[in-house]
DNA sequence: GCCAACGTTGGC
DNA sequence: GCCAACGTTGGC
């Protein structure tokens, strides 16, 4: 099976990449994803092994800080159990889980991120689903060019 | 802080 | 099943 890459979203004020440092191992799970199409991909696409973009949204600048690597594959996200978190999900039980997260292991953080306006400026880079208009998923597919552009532009810093 | 674009909810 | 109302996301 052939490795995959994908994008995943954060704010830094929630969860950084320098968070993610700080955690054992360096290792996070990726929870309280609440969008059905980003579940899918949570729940049935992602791989161990698989490359992670590490974005910003809401931040200054806005762009991708680093790489991560899924070290598990699809699991429940246990917070949609818990009455006390704000990923609460009623409807759902720990034998029906609605909601499904991975784990993810730092593998890099960029000296410089490459930021949303160094994407939108490459036209190699025109078709990612990121600066697709109205895209709002937060864990999204990376085609192997869009990765592999990504990884020049920052060694080209 | 604003607001366009979405996704979800719930009444019918 | 439709769709209006509402809440959220995320760029600006």
């Amino acid at each position: 099976m052939a490795k995959k890459y994908w994008l995943v979203k954060s704010e830094p004020e929630v969860f950084s990449i320098e968070d993610l440092k700080k955690s054992k191992n360096q290792t996070a799970y990726w929870d309280g994803v609440r969008n059905y199409q980003a579940r899918n991909y949570l729940r049935d696409e992602i791989k161990k092994g698989d490359g992670v973009f590490f974005y910003y949204s809401n931040s200054d600048p806005m762009g991708i800080f680093g790489i991560c690597e899924v070290v598990k594959e699809g699991y429940p996200d246990h917070t949609q159990f818990d009455p006390d978190s704000n990923h609460y999900f009623p409807s759902a039980s720990p034998d029906k889980p609605i909601w499904f997260m991975v784990d993810i292991k730092l593998v890099k953080i960029f000296k410089k991120p490459v930021t949303l306006t160094d994407i939108k400026n490459n036209p190699k880079l025109r078709d990612m689903k990121l600066i697709q208009k109205g895209n709002r998923l937060s864990v999204m597919p990376v085609t192997n060019g869009e990765w592999g552009e990504i990884i020049r532009m920052e060694n080209n810093f």
